[in-house]
DNA sequence: GTTAGCACTCGTAGTTTAAGAGTGCTAACA
DNA sequence: TGTTAGCACTCTTAAACTACGAGTGCTAAC
């Protein structure tokens, strides 16, 4: 793993050459040689003189040669040293972004599953998306009824609007006496409490006052417990895992396999990206080289990770796993403008599921 | 696309030899030479004479040669012939069936997930499965609730007890008079019917006496069309693509990325198994051998499927991908096995979602 | 500090070679 | 007539060899 600090300082002509290679090595994947770089430089340099460059670079880390008589890629070190720059002048370009199409459905899901399969179509790499998740929230409303002789339904709305319903199977009738009672129990009890304030004592005291309908009184929490919940079955939704394996540093069967895996059990990146919330630059955009993501499977790749924020307290996360030449720029430009799309798209839309 | 009719009979003897060859050949994944099966078959018929048989089958379309010294591998008509062979016999043996654990878990999706997965793990191959749709549906129960000040909750309960709400915004506030007549509404006019019932002129009458609430009328509506569209938005949960990647067969570059890229998309796989269901055999379970599928993507495999039934109105399938090689065998029964668990792990419980 | 030149290394791609597996055919045998 | 031994032939695969090109490091000269 690479610290900024342990970088060295790099004079304005290393600074030039390794920026050059690293651009070039990211275009075409093939390692850079000495003449290549003295073309590309305005300078007119000879190979020779970059030669002594690149030889310094290599000692000091920031390139290193797949074998003797290749050109130099870039360490990870130099890929951070690069991502470092552009992060730092990206804003001022901003150049002309794809602008993606967020058609507005009525289903989350749906859009979630929408902005990965169009991030990955127009970057060609693998993409993953967070359900947004709330944290924080609170029952609003409750309320039973009974749609058949022995069925009842309870309706759970939360604070940012999310609905949840539990079908309950009875074993007796109930009049609509019982079930208007029971719904001003659950109601003065519950609405307004969160998860934490849901505790053992609000629950007996329910009981204590259910008079006999414990069982429905049980189940409804349990659906309660659910709705908070949420956020344990966040679901993933990837897409373009198979774009990984056309980049020919990824191909390699065990490596490609592993990767796949990955992007089918999601699990792995689940927690990655909830683990990504926690070490968040200020734009909410971070850059994971190599093993700084921590995940195995991903060891040969760079993840891109933003945090996208619908407004009503809930917010999720994206991420972009490509091979360490991705292309950073477009993929950081790329997420910048989903991130906004999907900022816009839900400002004044809260409707959930 | 080989027909059973055009398939030659076959002594006993070449029955034998060709059920020996392919049995061998789904085991090993080599082509099979004379020498070996001469081995095999406990007739000391010497190489030499399995070589004129062998020849025969050949010219009949049952086998075909890699190439010219390479020994015999199963053509698609050959295949056809052993998966039709064993679909005969394999009742009677019934072998010790590997009993999958279903987890009781109240959420549909979880269990669909679980069971592809299960399977997934369990044969080595790729699995889907389809989410129950429900043919026939009727509405059974609408309830509005007003849940805050200028927002409704329609809570919809279908025959099936499938449950969905949508959350309506106001603009203005609503009476609980206004809303217990509107539930009067809508209740009397809708319940009982089913979509095609549901026409221009009953939404009219709606319209008519919903005295200035058309635009909740039709909001309801919308939530209505949504629940008899659950067809529409039939989940296709897979498991395993990347088990398919481990048959040297099938990991040709370009038909790998194609298979993994269907898996990934998942419409391809859902036309597919939604017309599996057209042409079903008696006990649900059907296999697609090679272009039998017509699914352009899987030309080299084939793909077993089976239909499982919820009881209560619902069904849905199930389909496993594999190599042509496929152990047949093991696959129909692990089927078997999942149809029969899933319909009593539902028998007594009609939960759902 | 820069550059030209050169020997050297190493990976890739193409060719050659040898080995092995399997076939088809023929002729002999029961 | 069915079966078998034998043999020449084909074809794939892997290993060994070759030639080539790209790129380097070093030295010596500018």
């Amino acid at each position: 793993m690479v610290r900024v600090e342990d970088m060295p300082v790099l004079d304005e002509r290393k600074h030039k050459i390794l920026m050059l290679l690293i651009q070039s090595y990211l275009e075409t994947g093939e390692p850079v040689g000495s003449r290549t770089l003295s073309k590309l430089l305005e300078d007119n340099l000879s190979s020779a003189t970059i030669r002594n460059e690149m030889s310094d670079l290599e000692e000091m880390g920031y390139i290193m040669s797949p074998h003797t008589s290749a050109g130099r890629i870039p360490s990870d070190m130099g890929y951070r040293f690069y991502v470092n720059e552009i992060m730092n002048e990206s804003d001022k370009k901003c150049n002309e972004m794809q602008a993606f199409v967020i058609e507005k459905t009525e289903k989350m899901e749906k859009v979630l599953k929408q902005v990965v399969k169009t991030l990955a179509v127009n970057t060609n790499y693998a993409t993953m998306i967070t359900s947004p998740s709330t944290s924080g929230n609170r029952v609003k409303f409750i309320q039973l009824s009974a749609f058949d002789e022995k069925k009842l339904v309870a309706l759970i709305v939360m604070d940012g609007n999310i609905v949840k319903n539990k079908v309950i199977e009875l074993n007796e009738d109930l009049t609509q006496e019982t079930i208007l009672k029971l719904n001003l129990l659950l109601n003065t009890t519950l609405n307004g409490l969160s998860r934490e304030q849901i505790n053992l004592g609000v629950i007996a005291k329910m009981k204590e006052q259910s008079e006999g309908y414990q069982q429905i009184v049980s189940d409804v929490l349990d659906a309660v417990a659910d709705a908070f919940n949420e956020d344990d079955d966040l679901e993933v939704y990837t897409s373009g895992a198979t774009n990984l394996i056309k980049y020919p540093e990824l191909a390699a069967p065990e490596s490609a396999e592993r990767l796949l895996m990955a992007f089918e059990d999601k699990q792995e990146l689940k927690e990655f990206l909830e683990e990504a919330k926690e070490d968040l630059s200020d734009d909410g955009i971070k850059v994971y080289i190599g093993d700084e993501s921590q995940v195995q499977s991903m060891q040969d790749c760079s993840v891109v990770t933003a945090t996208y924020d619908l407004g009503n307290g809930m917010s999720g996360h994206i991420g972009i796993v490509g091979p360490k030449r991705m292309d950073y720029k477009s993929v950081l430009d790329s997420l910048k403008t989903i991130k906004s799309q999907l900022d816009s798209t839900f400002s004044g839309d809260k409707k959930k599921k």
